[in-house]
DNA sequence: TTTCAATAAAGAAAATTTTCTTTAAATTAT
DNA sequence: ATAATTTAAAGAAAATTTTCTTTATTGAAA
């Protein structure tokens, strides 16, 4: 027994179970769209093709009670949902490198149904100083330092070249983000606090161009 | 044992291994640059902070023979991963979809380096339809089924809106895609044999805003 | 040479995650 | 009311992945 956790052991919900929720959620918001307000675990299951104790394991994280023989609220799951993941509040972010994949995210409108909110980008290139996109501003890098002393961001996004992604992730660190979503290939070495979401297309790629030439022999 | 696979039974890699493989293959990229000839697999586990016996497994599934007291030849092991993730051949892909992912895909460059090439992007927005972004041509999504018929692409790079990201899906299933990047929310529902990888950004925005809010109590 | 140390490879153990079983609860139908 | 059926919950088993051990090979040092 680990004396020094006694309280608040609230043993933390598996990554992949963190990683199907937005697709319960995504499913649940089309069901409420349909009217529909109670949803089983089974029916949840056969349409997201998992297995129905997975299912019941997975929201059951939530902490929502199901009810048997008449499944779940679909209205308090998704509430739930959204409260457990902090989608329906506003996680303020920064995002440091305005390049092609940094204004693809500034652009991606979507973020905002995760409760993301991108307050300002921050790149060295002064030709993208000075531009707007997705309605974010695009300032000077050193800004960085003064706007992060008044407002109290927590998210940092990192879609810099490689080679500078370590150097600009200390700097955040040394602004007060407590979590890097890294969407460059760097490996990122920083204090064991800082929570680091590495988010590698290549790895994707990876995944994909394997299984594919594996199926052609 | 399984009579019916004899041969061919080179089990295939397991995915936590092929998601790290980019990560291997970009520091001895690195590494190379800096005139190592030879790496041992506990450095490389030191600098990506991995287990060395994990290190050791991982690279197996290449096929890539290390030397005790010596390690792996840098060069020999880049090229191996290459190899076997099949990043320096030319996949070519088609993407349908050119809103704001679609098109910061179609722009990042970095895609070369994994051997993706988008030869055309589809959409049904007039807006768009004539549009170059990134070096690619946005056509006419029914031209999909005209260019298809002349080019033998198997990937699908799926970024519409989500209420159609299935009926797409059939589409370049009937097109003869064989693996689709699957970028939207949807659960899509195909023949077995294709390849479906989902690329969802609220899943790692999930693990992310979770975590964080884990941390701060 | 011969010994020693470092390391890859192969196998075993441990941990994690998923799937399977059993149990209990709740609604519907008889 | 009572029984039957569906379903969530809890626990057990299985599968997968990671970590730990052992063995054997290789190059360097004595």
């Amino acid at each position: 027994m680990n004396e020094t956790r006694k309280y608040k052991t609230k043993k933390q919900a598996p990554e992949p179970t963190l990683k199907r929720l937005p697709g319960y959620l995504y499913y649940l918001e089309q069901v409420k769209e349909e009217g529909i307000i109670n949803i089983s675990a089974p029916t949840i299951g056969k349409e997201l093709e998992l297995d129905p104790t997975q299912v019941v394991k997975d929201l059951a994280v939530t902490g929502v009670k199901g009810k048997p023989r008449v499944g779940y609220n679909t209205y308090e799951l998704i509430h739930a949902l959204e409260d457990f993941l902090g989608f329906n509040k506003i996680n303020e972010a920064f995002l440091v490198g305005a390049g092609n994949l940094g204004s693809a995210l500034m652009a991606y409108q979507e973020h905002q149904s995760l409760g993301l909110k991108i307050l300002a980008a921050f790149d060295v290139d002064e030709a993208k100083i000075g531009q707007t996109i997705g309605g974010i501003h695009i300032l000077e890098y050193n800004k960085l330092f003064h706007l992060s002393g008044r407002l109290n961001v927590k998210i940092g996004i990192l879609t810099t070249p490689n080679h500078v992604a370590q150097d600009v992730a200390e700097d955040l660190v040394n602004c007060g983000i407590k979590a890097i979503w890294n969407f460059t290939s760097a490996k990122l070495t920083l204090p064991e606090k800082i929570i680091v979401q590495n988010t590698s297309m290549s790895s994707y790629a990876a995944v994909l161009l394997r299984r594919l030439n594996d199926s052609d022999l």
